[in-house]
DNA sequence: GTCCAGGGCCGTT
DNA sequence: AACGGCCATGGA
């Protein structure tokens, strides 16, 4: 077995199938004729090193404010935005932070998604980085995920699977985003980037929750054969 | 009760 | 540049 990035792939896609990501109800969307990509920006936010099961709480309570929406959450009152998001943990910086980014795309954009998207993803993740609380991985998901751009999204999950592999002795967050954007983009073609960029990070964040666990589950695990990891 | 989760900021070295 | 403390909730 090749330990290379698109038989890693495969085997993971031969277990879990295709993975539907970013987690968002588009009925929801369609109904209220608000924007998914928006829920996307917030989930981003309040998933900052917390499990989703407590991010899904968190969303449902703005939703059922009908609160899911740049200009009202721009507009909220940051006491009441703190109590909506609690269930997320860390409601004290998350509700700033969401403030900071609604607040940004509202008097820069004139709170239109179409026109903060629409460039370089350079700028796009250049501006993102520049708002407090929007780091590497947060300013990436937004792009591939929200902004359907083509990034590579690293998290502490892909960082543990590459240390595992091990796939390469790189730590930094832009040596493993290199790395596996060179190596994708040899494989795919430019068009199918976004795609593929959106469900390999899916299915790695499936491989860690499930096998690839701090403690990890190797028995069974999809990609054991390719791994050094214990053995 | 303990551990952990789809990070990022800030102060210290 | 790298590291440690901090932020907070809820499920396993």
């Amino acid at each position: 077995m090749q330990k290379n990035l698109k038989n890693i792939f495969i085997n993971l896609q031969n277990r879990f199938g295709n993975l539907k990501w970013w987690p968002v109800d588009k009925n929801y969307h369609e109904k209220n004729k608000s924007d998914y990509r928006f829920e996307i920006i917030v989930g981003a936010i309040l998933t900052q090193n917390t499990a989703w099961s407590n991010v899904e709480k968190a969303l449902i309570n703005i939703k059922s404010k009908n609160m899911l929406d740049i200009k009202n959450i721009s507009k909220l009152e940051i006491k009441e935005l703190r109590k909506l998001i609690k269930p997320s943990g860390f409601f004290n910086q998350k509700a700033k932070r969401l403030k900071e980014i609604t607040k940004h795309i509202e008097k820069k954009y004139n709170g239109n998604l179409d026109n903060f998207f629409n460039r370089k993803i350079k700028d796009l993740r250049n501006e993102l980085l520049m708002l407090n609380g929007i780091g590497p991985e947060t300013a990436d998901s937004i792009i591939l995920y929200a902004g359907n751009k083509p990034i590579f999204v690293v998290d502490a999950y892909t960082k543990r699977i590459c240390e595992r592999i091990p796939i390469n002795t790189k730590i930094s967050y832009e040596d493993i985003q290199n790395f596996f954007q060179k190596e994708l983009s040899k494989l795919y073609k430019k068009d199918q980037l976004t795609k593929i960029y959106n469900e390999f990070h899916a299915q790695i964040v499936n491989l860690a929750k499930d096998y690839c666990r701090k403690k990890p589950l190797c028995k069974d695990c999809p990609i054991n054969k390719i791994c050094m990891y214990k053995k």
